[in-house]
DNA sequence: TATCTGATTTCCT
DNA sequence: GGAAATCAGATAG
């Protein structure tokens, strides 16, 4: 690796500042079976400070978002359509339950490892070209909600330099949390491992 | 190559 | 009981 680590006292801002931050960093994941690290291409913020209707913690502390309440710095993994698992960064102070998600990364290290969970990834740029995607080829699962990626066995660290970075709507967000009036997804331009869910379901009336 | 639809569990109302 | 911060496979062009 060689980079330093993240500076976890970044996570205190609000999700929306802490978003581009984020992007093009590094995070590890160990397990027996080895490790994973990712580079992060793709992102989207979350306010949970009430005004942010796309938010899991819109409508208040739940047991399952309880863990966006809580401290910044920790994971917030959710289970979601059925089978997939997707994964947040909590951050801004304990109580204002902000998060940014992980949308889409590059394996960087550990790539057959990575290979291995994600059978169906016709090529290595699939292997974490999405948040359940990214998810699985790092091998986090339910399990992983409110780890601390500052601690073993996570890893989290700084990029080296300041990647181009371009912001819009936010994906898969339904009713009034989607389109233009939220562009609080951040990915690295022109980078190829970005998302490509974009084009059906759009925002609906 | 681009677009569309079914799948399937968890949590909340 | 229904919606959900999605994915992979199938179908059409």
């Amino acid at each position: 690796m060689g980079g330093r680590p993240f500076d976890r006292r970044v996570l205190a801002r609000d999700a929306v500042e802490v978003a581009p931050r984020l992007l093009g960093s590094l995070l590890t994941h160990r397990t027996t079976e080895g490790s994973v690290t990712v580079r992060l291409t793709e992102v989207e913020a979350y306010r949970g400070d009430g005004q942010d209707p796309g938010s899991h913690a819109f409508r208040g502390m739940t047991p399952r978002n309880a863990v966006m309440f809580d401290e910044p710095g920790h994971l917030y993994a959710y289970f979601t359509y059925g089978m997939h698992t997707c994964v947040n960064v909590v951050c801004s102070p304990a109580g204002s339950a902000s998060a940014v998600l992980l949308r889409a990364g590059e394996v960087v290290s550990g790539v057959e490892l990575a290979r291995e969970r994600r059978t169906s990834a016709r090529n290595d740029r699939d292997l974490a070209r999405g948040p359940a995607r990214l998810t699985v080829a790092l091998g986090l699962t339910l399990a992983d909600n409110g780890s601390d990626p500052f601690a073993a066995p996570f890893e989290l660290t700084a990029r080296s330099g300041q990647p181009a970075i371009s912001s819009g709507p936010r994906v898969g967000v339904s009713g009034a949390g989607g389109g233009a009036a939220y562009p609080w997804r951040f990915w690295v331009t022109d980078d190829p491992t970005v998302s490509i869910y974009r084009r059906h379901r759009a925002a609906s009336d």
